[in-house]
DNA sequence: CTATAGTTTGAAAGCGCTTTCATAGCCACC
DNA sequence: GGTGGCTATGAAAGCGCTTTCAAACTATAG
C-alpha cells in the first residue's frame, strides 16, 4: 500500500508536442464563464435546458476563447467518431467522385467527416477496408456499390448502419439506395429506337455488375418493345472502361455487323467506342450514332458532346449520407433517387438525317 | 420569471442504440494476460522491453480476443492519429483525383489513413479545413496547391508538419513539392514551335494560380528562344475549366488572331478548345494544333487524342505522401519530382503537313 | 411554514489508451 | 551483508469530452 505523499509531477516536454496547443478546451470555457464543464457540455449539445444568462456567459466564453470542440475526446466519451466510413471503387473515379463531393457536402451540414477508401473493385479488398473502418470506429459505413456480397453487408449492418448503392437489399440497419439501370438501358435505347435506329449494338458493361445487367436488359426490353429482334451478335462485352469500347468496336467491325448506332453502359466506353470509330473514319454521329450512360462532366465537352443517360452522382452521394444520417439518427430513411434522364445531344441523330 | 425560449437548433443525430460495443479493450486484454494494462500497451507499442514470457502472453490474448486497439483513444492520450489530413481542393477533381489515389496508396504501406477534405479553392475555407483537421488531431497535413498563403502554410507548419505541393517555398516543419511548370510551358510550345508553327494561342489558366504564370512564362520563354514575338493578341485568359476552352476559341476568332495551333494551359480547357473549333468546322490537326497540360486520363481518348504536357499526378500524390512520411519520421524528406514529358498524340502535326 | 415536486447545476466517473513515477526484483561489488 | 545500479512491471494520472447522480434551489401546495 502506498502512503507515499506525491512528489510534485514534472511534466518532461514531449517529443513533437502540439498538445500544449493554444487551442482552448471545454474545460478552460467552463473556467472562463464561471460555470461547470457539464454546463458547458450541455449547452453544447442541447441536452438540457441551462439558464439563459449562464448560456449567455459560456457562448460569450466560447466566442471569446475560440473554442472548437475537439472530435477525438467527443468520439471517445460519447461512444461515436462523427465520422463516416465511405467505400468507394477508386477514389479518382470520374463517376464517384462526383458521389463522393455529395457525400462530404452532406456530412458536414451536421459536422460530420466522411473517411474514404479504396476498394478497388475488390471483394476482400472491400473487407478489409471495412475492418479498417471499423477500428477507426465511424458510425456508419455508405459503400459504393462494390463487389461485396449482399451477405457480408447485411453481416456488417447488424453491428453498424450501412448504405448501399447500386443494389436491391433490405435488412435491418441497412439502406440500399438503387438507380433504375432498367429503365435508363430502357430509355438510351428507346432514343435511338425513335431516331429511326434499327440495328443497334450494345456495349456492355462488366457481366458481374449488377447495375451493367440491369443495363443490358432495359436494352432488351426497348428493342422487345419496339417490336425489335434481339441480336446477340451486335451485343459485345465491355469492361466498364475506354479500352473496352475501343475494342468493342474493333470486334463489331471485324465480325461485319451491320448497326447504325451504339449504345454503350457507360460514357467511358461510349468515349473510347467514338475513338475506335474515328479510327476507322466513321464519323460520329453521320455514321454512327453513339449513347453512353452516366454523363460524366466530360461527356459534355466530348465530340461531338455525347448524348447520355444522366445519372446523379452528386445527389446520389448527398442522398447516401443524408439516408446515413436518418440511419444514425433511429429514422427510417426516406430519401428517394431520382429517375434517369436521357440527355440528348449531339452524337446521336435520326437516321439518314 | 422562466422564460422558455427555445432557440431552433440542428442537432446531430444521436445513435439509436448505445454503446454496443462488444469489441475487446485493451484493459481486457490486460486482465486475460495477467498483467497490467501498461505492459500491453509497451508490447502493442514497442515502448519498452517486456519478457517474453508475458509477451507471449499478452499475444495470444489479444489473438483470442480478436481485439483490435482503438485509434480514437489513441489518439486522444497519445497526441498521435495515424491519421494524416489532406487538403484538395475538389475530391472529384479529374486531376487531383490521381494524386489522392497516390496519397492513399502511399499512406496505405505504414498504417496511416488520409482524411480527405475539400478547400473549393477558397482560401478561408481551406483555413477550417486546416482547423478541422487539427481538431481531428491528424499527424499531419498535405496540402495540393491551395490559395492559402505562403504565410498561413509556414504558420501551420510551426504546430504540424506540412507537405504542400504547387509551390516554392521552404520552412521548418514544411516540405514543397514543385513541379515545373515553367519547363513544361516551354516543353509544349517547343514542341509545336518544332513542328513549323509560328502564330501559337496561348490559353491562360487562372491568373492568380501560380502554375498557370509559370507555364504562361514557359510559353513566352520558347517564343523567345526560337525568336518569334511574343504576341499579347494571342494569349487569352481562362479558367481552367472546360468552358473557358471554349470561351477562348471564340474570342480568338472574333478578335480574327491568325494562328496555326493553341496551346492550353490544362487539358480541361484544351478540350473546351477542340469543341469550340469544332464548332467552327476547324478541325484538330488539320486546321489547328492543339496542346493541352496534364496528360488527364480522358485526355488520351479525347478525338482525336490530346498532345500534351504529362504530370505525373499519381507520383506526386506517392511523392508527397512519402515527404510527409519522412517528415514525420523526423528526417528531412529526400524525394524528388520527375520532369515533365512531352506526350505527343494526334492533336498537334507539323504545318501544313 | 413545512412538505413535495420540479428545475438547474456541479462533482465525479468514465470512454480506451499512453506515459510517467515508483517499486519490487536482480545482480554486482566493496 | 549491505549499498548501488539496473530492469521489468504496475499504479495511477491524465487526454477532452459526455453523462449519470445527487445536491441545491426554486416554486407550489398543504
Amino acid at each position: 500500500m502506498k502512503t507515499k505523499p506525491r512528489p510534485v509531477q514534472m511534466q518532461m516536454p514531449r517529443p513533437a508536442s502540439h498538445r500544449t496547443s493554444v487551442t482552448a478546451t471545454l474545460e478552460m470555457v467552463a473556467h472562463a464563464a464561471g460555470v461547470s464543464p457539464s454546463t458547458v457540455s450541455r449547452i453544447l449539445n442541447g441536452t438540457a435546458v441551462v439558464s439563459s444568462d449562464k448560456k449567455q456567459a459560456v457562448d460569450d466564453a466560447i466566442a471569446r476563447l475560440g473554442f472548437v470542440p475537439n472530435p477525438i475526446a467527443r468520439g471517445l466519451a460519447g461512444g461515436r467518431s462523427l465520422s463516416v466510413g465511405v467505400v468507394t471503387q477508386a477514389i479518382d473515379s470520374p463517376f464517384y467522385g462526383a458521389a463522393l463531393r455529395g457525400i462530404e457536402d452532406q456530412l458536414d451540414t451536421v459536422g460530420y467527416s466522411p473517411l474514404f477508401v479504396s476498394g478497388h473493385w475488390n471483394a476482400s479488398a472491400e473487407a478489409r477496408c471495412i475492418d479498417m473502418l471499423r477500428s477507426r470506429r465511424v458510425d456508419g459505413i455508405i459503400v459504393l456499390t462494390g463487389r461485396l456480397t449482399d451477405a457480408a453487408l447485411k453481416a456488417c449492418a447488424k453491428r453498424l448502419p450501412v448504405v448501399v448503392t447500386g443494389r436491391q437489399l433490405k435488412a435491418p440497419g441497412l439502406f440500399a439506395l438503387n438507380f433504375d439501370n432498367l429503365e435508363g438501358g430502357r430509355l438510351a435505347t428507346r432514343h435511338l429506337i425513335e431516331l429511326g435506329h434499327r440495328r443497334i449494338a450494345f456495349i456492355a458493361g462488366d457481366a458481374d455488375h449488377p447495375d451493367a445487367n440491369d443495363r443490358l436488359r432495359g436494352y432488351r426490353q426497348a428493342l422487345e418493345a419496339a417490336g425489335l429482334s434481339f441480336e446477340p451478335g451486335l451485343v459485345v462485352p465491355g469492361e466498364y472502361h475506354e479500352v473496352s469500347g475501343l475494342l468493342a468496336v474493333d470486334r463489331l467491325l471485324e465480325t461485319r455487323q451491320r448497326f447504325t448506332a451504339i449504345f454503350a453502359a457507360n460514357d467511358q466506353m461510349a468515349s473510347g467506342a467514338a475513338l475506335g470509330l474515328h479510327r476507322r473514319s466513321l464519323r460520329v454521329p453521320e455514321d454512327v450514332s453513339l449513347v453512353g450512360f452516366d454523363d460524366l462532366p466530360s461527356s459534355l465537352y466530348a465530340i461531338p458532346p455525347m448524348s447520355t443517360v444522366h445519372q446523379p452522382a452528386y445527389d446520389m452521394g448527398r442522398l447516401a449520407a443524408t439516408a446515413m444520417l436518418q440511419l444514425l439518427a433511429g429514422t427510417v430513411p426516406t430519401v428517394q433517387v431520382p429517375p434517369p434522364r436521357l440527355i440528348a445531344r449531339e452524337s446521336s441523330r435520326r437516321l439518314g438525317g
